[in-house]
Parts: C-alpha cells; sequence; structure tokens
DNA sequence: AATGTTACGTTATAATGTAACATTTTCCAT
DNA sequence: ATGGAAAATGTTACATTATAACGTAACATT
C-alpha cells in the first residue's frame, strides 16, 4: 500500500468561505459547459445553497429558501439535486438524508465522507487506498462493485481540541 | 497489512435459512440473558421478522406483518428497531432505510455491508483492515472515529454468474 | 401497598421523497 | 423565423419514513 499523503481535508471555521462557494460556483458552470448541460437558474440557486456552508443541507431547508424568492414545491428541489447528484456536483449523505457540494468534481464520484458530530462540517476525501482495499476485500469473494457509501461519523480536530 | 482470510460471506440462494434464523434467535436471547435485558414478545417478533431473509427489510413492512396479528402503529416497531440497534442484534442499512439482522452481535457493532442490487441480499463483514485503515487515514487529520458506515452496492458472485 | 422504572398503546404529525400530468422554455432542423 | 420535439418547470396529490406527546400497563423494589 503505498503512502498517500492526506492533508486535514476539513475546513477551519474561520476559513473564507465565500471563497469555497465562488470555486465551486465556477467549476460547475465550466464543468457543465463542457459537456453542454444546462444549468439553469434553479439548478445554480440550489447548488449555491448547498454550498452555504460545509454542513449537509436538507432538501425541505433548501425549499424553504426557494421559497423566499418564489413559491416552489418539493420536485423542484429534488429535481435539481438529481441533475447535480447525476453530474457529481453534490453528494447525498445518506446517513443523515442531506446534500453537501462536491469539492472536486472532476475527479470522478466515488469518496469518502467524515462528518463531525459537533460542529455538523463534512470532509470529502477521494482516497485510492480505502478504494483499492475495498475492492480487493469484494473480489475476494466475487463481488462485483458499483457503488460505494462511506460515511464515518466523530469528532474533528478542531472540535476535540475545543473541548479540552 | 496483514491476510485476513475471507470466506464469501454471501448465503447461497438455497441455503439452510431456518438455521440462521433460529441461531439468530438464540444467540439474542443468549445477549439479552447475559446482560439483563428484556427480549420482549414485541422485541422478539421483530428480530423474527428481520431476519426473514438476508434482504433489508423495512419498517413498514414489519409494521405490516405485526398488524397481522393485532393492531400496531409505527412507534411499536420503531421502539423494538432501537432496542435492538442499541444491542447490536440488527443493524440499518442507511442508503435503503431498511434493516437486517446481524450474523454476529457478539464481536462488536461495526460492520461493512455489500450488497447486491440483483437479489437484493446483504452480506455483513468485520473486516479488520478495512477498520484499521479507516482509522489510519482519520488520524492523519485529527479525527476521532465514533461511528462508521460502509455500504457497498453491487453484485454478489451468484448473481454475476447466472447472468452470462 | 406505594413507588419508580421500563415497555407498550394510541393519536397525531413531522420529515423525506415521488408519481402524474399540465405548462413553459429551449433547442434545433427545416 | 418557425414549427415541432425535447427538456425543464409548475402543480397537485400522494407515498414513505420517522418521531412527538401523552397516557397506560407491566414489572421490580422497597
Ligand atoms: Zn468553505
Ligand atoms: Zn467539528
Ligand atoms: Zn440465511
Ligand atoms: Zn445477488
Amino acid at each position: 500500500m503505498q503512502k498517500n499523503k492526506l492533508k486535514n481535508p476539513f475546513k477551519s471555521a474561520n476559513h473564507k468561505h465565500k471563497k469555497c462557494l465562488q470555486t465551486a460556483l465556477a467549476a460547475a458552470k465550466k464543468h457543465c459547459d463542457a459537456f453542454g448541460l444546462r444549468l439553469t437558474p434553479i439548478r445554480y440557486r440550489v447548488l449555491e445553497l448547498v454550498w452555504q456552508n460545509h454542513a449537509p443541507v436538507k432538501a425541505y431547508n433548501i425549499l424553504d429558501q426557494l421559497k423566499l424568492a418564489k413559491s416552489s414545491a418539493p420536485p423542484t428541489v429534488y429535481r435539481a439535486l438529481d441533475f447535480l447528484k447525476e453530474e457529481g456536483l453534490v453528494h447525498k449523505i445518506e446517513s443523515l438524508n442531506a446534500y453537501i457540494g462536491c469539492d472536486n468534481p472532476q475527479e470522478g464520484h466515488k469518496s469518502q465522507f467524515f462528518i463531525c458530530d459537533d460542529c455538523g462540517t463534512v470532509a470529502e476525501i477521494a482516497d485510492p487506498d480505502i478504494r483499492y482495499l475495498l475492492r480487493k476485500k469484494a473480489h475476494q469473494f466475487g463481488f462485483k462493485i458499483k457503488d460505494e457509501m462511506v460515511e464515518i461519523k466523530g469528532h474533528c480536530q478542531e472540535c476535540r481540541g475545543s473541548a479540552e
């Protein structure tokens, strides 16, 4: 197993989040342009709302915020989320029924999530060692992997520090 | 990384499932006896229904089957499931919102699940290599793991064989 | 018997997610 | 440019999953 260097994927509490948001929105535009996909106003707005921070956002929370501008119904949100998921621009955190923006849409969509139970922040990593090991294990009993969900709950470094 | 031998954790389609059921129920009784816990008729019945096969069972499916005997409501099922989860006798498959009996309640409750999209069968493994790797990765950025969800979707050996 | 504790019953409702169909907008070939 | 197909959105209704709140029953301890 090779050494894959891993810097802390958690964002510090005082990072400049506006930059995260802008980067994500720009990357989404670029992605959709490149593939001839339509990042419509609704989709763009939903993506923006998913990216309001690094904690997962619930579909009905997004819906409430859409309603502030104009009357909307659940399918509006779920359609936009489905599109964004499909394109790897957001991920669903299954254990929370909530959605989070993808850091790195271009590099494939199989990631692992570390979720801080204290601050709610989620860190996404796409670690080749983990994926390799899962594939190796699956191979041992003839299982062919199509999709992977790895969601790890616990306490992030910042929250552990401040808890003492 | 040591070699952990891994036999196929999937049950073949024609295995003697009555035995799985009996073993699980006996293990549950033993566990509850040992810890002074009450495996009441409702809890026992719900466990039995969770174990009707090796595919995850939905709460409202269990509820429907309880209703055949007597009028029941959602809290009845969810309370029983909560108890059984707490004791590691069943697991919730988060990506399916469904429940499955635990093969091996005594050895801790952190497992990985391999889910066949074709036959619905779920295999549970408790692989130390996977857990070790996740802990190692988490440690690299100061994350303290409290809970782990690893749910892998794909096609089991039997279904792959018959698909050709 | 009185008390505390755990489990269960019951009703209502919250939270999450889809089906189905009508309407509008966009795209693109003529 | 323009008509028709395809894609996206609007709208209503509904399905599914889960919990809150409150009361009662069963069981154990004193
Ligand atoms: Zn940020
Ligand atoms: Zn934290
Ligand atoms: Zn079996
Ligand atoms: Zn299968």
